[in-house]
DNA sequence: CTGTTAGCGCGTTCAC
DNA sequence: GTGAACGCGCTAACAG
């Protein structure tokens, strides 16, 4: 790979020039400029960014670390930020943390030697086993969708709470009155608070909120088709469920299906994260929709920002989510 | 963010001995050790590994360029590839090109500049649109799925042929004889090997294909329904169908569910990619299953053996599909 | 308008 | 067992 001396060389002038052509950064003659121009073509000359960020001591890169980016939910978040990162300037290096807050240390660890202008955190594991996290007084940070206990930074959420509620509202303006949640794991602080939305709402309407009324399973396809499979199996069904995602919705739906339990005539189904799955669902599932364009952009505008310096003080944003209403919800028979 | 002199100024010893330490490279007393590593934890020094990149010529970063991140097929392309990476001590930078050849080319610049170690390319547009690769000599690159015309490079595929014609077989072993193919844009390399398998398979049965036989629309859930939807308006429906794509095939079991069109009692409907989506439709969907986890880890193998001045004679792997049959597939009535 | 030069943080050769 | 010094490719301050 060609280099800035040998450019200067060929072209016979000085390296500062040829610096100054590729970056207009001062003024130059037309045709030296012409001539390093060509040189620079005929030796595919590209400049390093390495050599770049060592002097500038900035990278134009930005680390983004989530659970699993494979969750379809982490898929359309990263699309954008991705997106938005691009451009205005920056890349983006992915890390998968694996649900394990371990995993999360050493991943961070790596992003810091590599010199991350900026994270985008995505927070693993439970709470009670967060470890500290490397680097953070040196770089900045945006938490995207959950707070971590002990960490000073940006947060761009939506809110959870107001979701579930929302959501439950829905099933209980149609007239549901026997409505179950399925949820994932409790110590996970995104479910704990769609739930809270979920028992707010039908205190509020004077439903009882048993314990039998919360089911929970693991946060996947495959935990939502148990949860659905254990739930139908009982001799009182409800007639409405307010499932904490999509993912374990779509499962439900499935195990629904297997049951021949029809949805929504004898079972309403309300989703949340409106993954792009959820719209061609059978039926197509109504589900809350955060608004992950605008979170994606809005943590990357904020963090950016801090990148520059900014000293603004530490944003909490809580955007709304909407419901989208399709057609896995109805009336009770 | 302190800098490895730094810590030898603290610690009273010479750079080169801080280096040493932490690279184990050299013996060092262990009493100098020691008193090192404990003033790189409470420094809380991190090495540059831009630094380290500009020294050595590498940046154990891979580029990973995918038409789009989100499509769940390549969510798990990627989750793989990172997992690979990661493990063999790489990080990937992730970017779309969104469909565009011309969008893809700018990307590559940028990956080229920071310097990455190799390049998982999976090549996005048509192939008459594509432009030159600018660094190609200089960094290797390993092609996934698909190839592109004048790239000399390692290449890393599923037999898509053999997938179609395996799907195919399965429904006219099924005793389908009216069987539909609905695909994607036939500009796309993938889906026209997947439609020629299915060609092969109805003509060695001695059934036609006809110019109706085959539906195209876009690549996505949106798509397949909008096929769905027409073909189920036929007055000769089909009795099956070979979808190109499991998003398509998502969007085409919706259709059909909304047209009160039984599947697989009326219908018989194989995807193709084996989505996490495409177990838990409704019905699960029968699919031909790319080996996503094995793609990926091979071309990172293959790729980091470039990487490491492997001269191997370019390679080109095709590994073998499975058929995976769940629910959507049946006799007809 | 153009050239010279001093680092950026690190690995490595050579000398002690 | 340890240190001094050079250079990776580039930017920017300074000099002309």
């Amino acid at each position: 790979m060609a280099t800035m001396k040998q450019v200067a060389e060929r072209a016979g002038v000085s390296i500062s020039t040829v610096s100054h052509v590729i970056n207009n950064t001062r003024v130059v003659s037309d045709g030296v400029r012409q001539r390093v121009l060509g040189i620079i073509d005929e030796m595919r000359y590209i400049p390093s960014a390495v050599a770049r960020s060592l002097k500038n001591d900035k990278t134009h890169t930005i680390g983004v670390l989530v659970p699993n980016s494979s969750n379809p939910y982490f898929a359309e978040l990263i699309r954008w930020i991705e997106d938005a990162a691009f451009q205005l300037g920056y890349n983006i290096i992915l890390c998968n943390a694996h649900g394990a807050a371990h995993k999360q240390t050493a991943c961070l660890r790596l992003l810091m030697e590599k010199r991350i202008d900026g994270l985008v955190l995505v927070a693993s594991g439970a709470d009670d086993e967060q470890g500290p996290l490397p680097g953070h007084e040196t770089v900045p940070i945006v938490q995207l969708e959950r707070a971590l206990p002990g960490l000073d930074a940006d947060l761009v959420q939506a809110r959870q709470e107001e979701g579930g509620y929302a959501a439950t509202r829905h099933l209980i303006e149609l007239g549901h009155r026997h409505i179950a949640c399925v949820s994932g794991p409790a110590d996970l602080p995104r479910t704990r608070e769609r739930v809270g939305g979920f028992v707010r709402a039908m205190e509020e309407a004077g439903l009882a909120v048993t314990p039998e009324s919360i089911v929970q399973d693991e946060f996947t396809s495959a935990g939502g088709h148990a949860a659905f499979t254990r739930l139908l199996a009982r001799p009182r069904r409800p007639t409405a469920v307010f499932v904490t995602s999509d993912l374990m919705a779509l499962g439900g739906l499935c195990a629904a299906g297997a049951a021949a339990v029809r949805v929504p005539a004898q079972l309403s189904v309300v989703g949340y994260d409106d993954i792009a799955g959820a719209r061609y669902a059978l039926p197509p599932l109504t589900t809350v929709a955060p608004p992950k364009h605008d979170m994606a952009w809005l943590a990357i505008e904020l963090l950016i920002d801090r990148i520059r310096g900014g000293q603004a003080p530490l944003r909490n944003t809580a955007l709304a989510s909407t419901l989208v209403v399709r057609a896995s919800t109805a009336p009770p028979q």
